[in-house]
DNA sequence: TCAAAAGTGTTTTAGCTACACCCATGA
DNA sequence: TCATGGGTGTAGCTAAAACACTTTTGA
């Protein structure tokens, strides 16, 4: 039977600056030279998929030994990817909290909206990068993902701005504190308190051990 | 960099007999011989993955030309889950209404139960149809999907008893028959009715194009 | 003392649950 | 006429939206 390539591509998001942002690898050999990528590799003959994708985390995404969710997205595979020779590539998506990332000028964190914006991408890594942001963007309804945007001790307020940032919707403090405080498990308080944000000193809490939001926090759709 | 062989693993589901039952392939020849499996196969040079699901969909599940709901499901990959090489497959989810599988005596639709009770599975297989009846499960909550499980014409009634068999669980007629009607774009009306349910005449329906069910329908959970 | 953000209380409204009730058919 | 399932009405509850209000800090 046939044999081809498998390589792993990855999509790494985080909040940084106000934006929600993606670990790009800039190309500076063909093909694709000049254009952004996403971090990848080929898997090795021993590998499992996801320990090849935790491989690649910290060879070409500089984030080795962190706290990340890593989860597979989907995989791609139309013939003519990549303009070499037949390449699968099972692409993950990592969430992580705002991290200084390689130290290599070759990957930067950049804002989704001005890579999918204007700058060309490298083979089909627009559309993996778009899949990758709007499956972070469904999770946040329906679990509690949205805390692996964020440090391990956080405020209500932190994890409210990562919803807006992701979403790009307001939301309301007040509802979204009872809401988020009130789910099962989604929190637990520390007992510690900062001032960080300004204002009153607000609680500081890390991730419970739920995974699903029952009932989800529904964003507002366009009708 | 090292090629590896592709194959795709069809989980097609359907609703019959009132099991939820999946197409299964029997293999008579090693490895795992006298073991179940999923029907599936290697995908080829010029083919994309789609496409791949489809033809082996014609090919070994005898369903060709049927509209048949497919999504790619998961990408499993670990080394030695084929005793004999390197494979990754790419798993797709089918739904199907019920219908007349392949002819050959070797393929049959099995209630699910049965095949994760006792039944000695082939590779991995198990953990894959797992993984499909979940996100089944999962997709009924918040999308219209429990509609490619109905023929082209079908009940309100019905269609309840695909989320019944498939959750595995009863629910109010009286209040899904609300849900689902006042949902916009799940239901169209045909006008006609039926009475093959027995009782007062049902209104006949088809599939609206509306894809999410927003809100969602909430199984209950175990707590 | 004031601005800023945390956090609570309250009113209104939407949607779900549970169940009484009526409707239209076949037997 | 009666059993069977289709379909509607409605009361009660839960949770979300909207927003007034109090609390606790830094400047």
């Amino acid at each position: 039977m046939p044999r081809v390539a498998v390589s792993t591509d990855l999509v790494v998001l985080t909040v940084r600056e106000q934006c929600l942002s993606a670990l790009m690898w800039r190309r500076d050999l063909p093909p694709y030279a000049g254009c952004w990528s996403l971090p990848g590799g080929f898997i090795q003959l021993d590998e499992d998929l996801p320990a090849a994708a935790s491989r690649l985390m910290a060879e070409r995404a500089g984030l080795a030994d962190v706290r990340i969710h890593l989860e597979q997205l989907q995989t791609y595979g139309y013939p003519d990817r990549d303009p070499r020779q037949r390449v699968v590539s099972v692409a993950y998506l990592g969430l992580a909290p705002d991290l200084p990332a390689s130290t290599r000028a070759q990957v930067l964190w950049t804002a989704v909206d001005e890579l999918v914006g204007s700058d060309p991408a490298a083979f089909d890594h627009r559309r993996i990068l778009l899949d990758g942001v709007e499956r972070a963007r469904a999770k946040l309804e329906y679990t509690s993902l949205a805390a692996a945007f964020c440090p391990a001790e956080f405020t209500v307020a932190e994890l409210r701005r990562v919803y807006e940032i992701v979403w790009g919707t307001p939301l309301d403090p007040r509802n979204f504190h009872r809401k988020v405080t009130g789910a099962d498990r989604f929190l637990v308080p520390t007992g510690r308190t900062t001032t960080r944000d300004g204002g009153r000193p607000a609680q500081l809490y890390i991730r419970g051990d739920a995974e699903q939001l029952r009932p989800p926090m529904l964003r507002q759709r366009p009708c």
